[in-house]
DNA sequence: ACCTGACCTCGTCT
DNA sequence: AAGACGAGGTCAG
């Protein structure tokens, strides 16, 4: 019998720092982040109790990383990630604020994502203090939706403020339920993600990923291709250039194939690796 | 069906 | 010091 308290266990740096999440800072010695109409806030040595359940959540401790780590293990280049960050998790956000973060994420860079994620909670999201600093939540989708174009452009979203307020009308009006996202199978849900505009395979993915309990999913932005065109080039045929539609869904399944129903960690992992490697840091 | 270019903004780099 | 460049994609033609 394993004790599951061990598996109460994150390493904040490694999690936070492979692009799952934008919203998150370091002040001091201790991580605070911004999850919906909440703010975590951890330190390193941080001990999970049993009634902390929404933080618990948020780094998925009730999935089996023993049944994980056996079947990513297969591969070696997973397996030397899982050594290299033992502790590193897959996080279960909040699906609002995944879904606007990852819109907001499109041909753009890290930095600038969280700036203007910030600066979208600093307009719209509800101010509040701990620790004797000042955070701003998560706007909710009611709030985006009522919004104009022009404010959610001032916040530095570009040409995306459009698909960011049509977006959230969607999940107003009902059309994008998240509960019944999570609810449906990978390619059902997908498919539904794939009607709101400024939603394409990627982002799609990463939603699915990070909020609506799709461990199958597998966003392949350019890093990821980079990686597989690197490390798998003979189990993969990579065309290097943007892949269409058909490439990238021929691809996942591939993946699927190769790294089993939990290749979504399996990319996490890879993708720390690759970032880390050149040197890539966020915070 | 595939391919190509345009696209807001803001670090960085010259 | 101003201007070019490109970054975790998506959409339209």
């Amino acid at each position: 019998m394993s004790d599951l308290s061990k598996n109460f266990k994150v390493n904040l740096e490694p999690t936070i720092n492979s692009g799952q999440v934008f919203l998150w800072e370091k002040i001091g010695k201790k991580w605070y982040g911004i999850d919906g109409d909440r703010v975590l806030v951890f330190d390193n040595e941080q001990k999970f109790e049993k009634n902390m359940k929404y933080e618990s959540s948020f780094f998925r401790f009730d999935d089996n990383l023993l049944e994980i780590s056996k079947e990513l293990g297969k591969d070696k280049n997973v397996k030397n990630a899982l050594k290299l960050y033992p502790d590193l998790r897959l996080t279960r956000q909040n699906p609002f604020q995944c879904y606007v973060s990852f819109i907001a994420s499109s041909n753009s860079n890290i930095p600038n994502i969280k700036l203007r994620l910030k600066n979208l909670c600093k307009m719209f999201g509800k101010r509040t203090t701990i620790d004797n600093l000042d955070f701003f939540l998560f706007p909710s989708a009611h709030d985006l939706a009522n919004a104009t174009m022009s404010d959610i452009r001032k916040c530095g979203f570009g040409y995306r403020a459009k698909a960011i307020k049509s977006a959230s009308i969607s999940v107003v009006n009902g059309e994008i339920n998240f509960e019944e996202l999570k609810k449906i199978d990978y390619h059902k849900a997908k498919e539904k993600l794939l009607k709101i505009f400024g939603i394409g395979n990627k982002v799609a993915d990463c939603v699915l990923l990070f909020s609506l309990e799709k461990l199958e999913s597998f966003p392949l932005d350019r890093w990821m291709l980079r990686i597989l065109q690197k490390y798998y080039s003979k189990k993969f045929q990579i065309s290097t250039k943007t892949i269409t539609e058909k490439t990238y869904d021929r691809l996942h399944e591939n993946i699927i194939e190769y790294f089993g129903c939990y290749a979504g960690y399996a990319q996490q992992f890879l993708f720390k690796l690759e970032r880390d490697l050149y040197g890539k840091k966020w915070l």
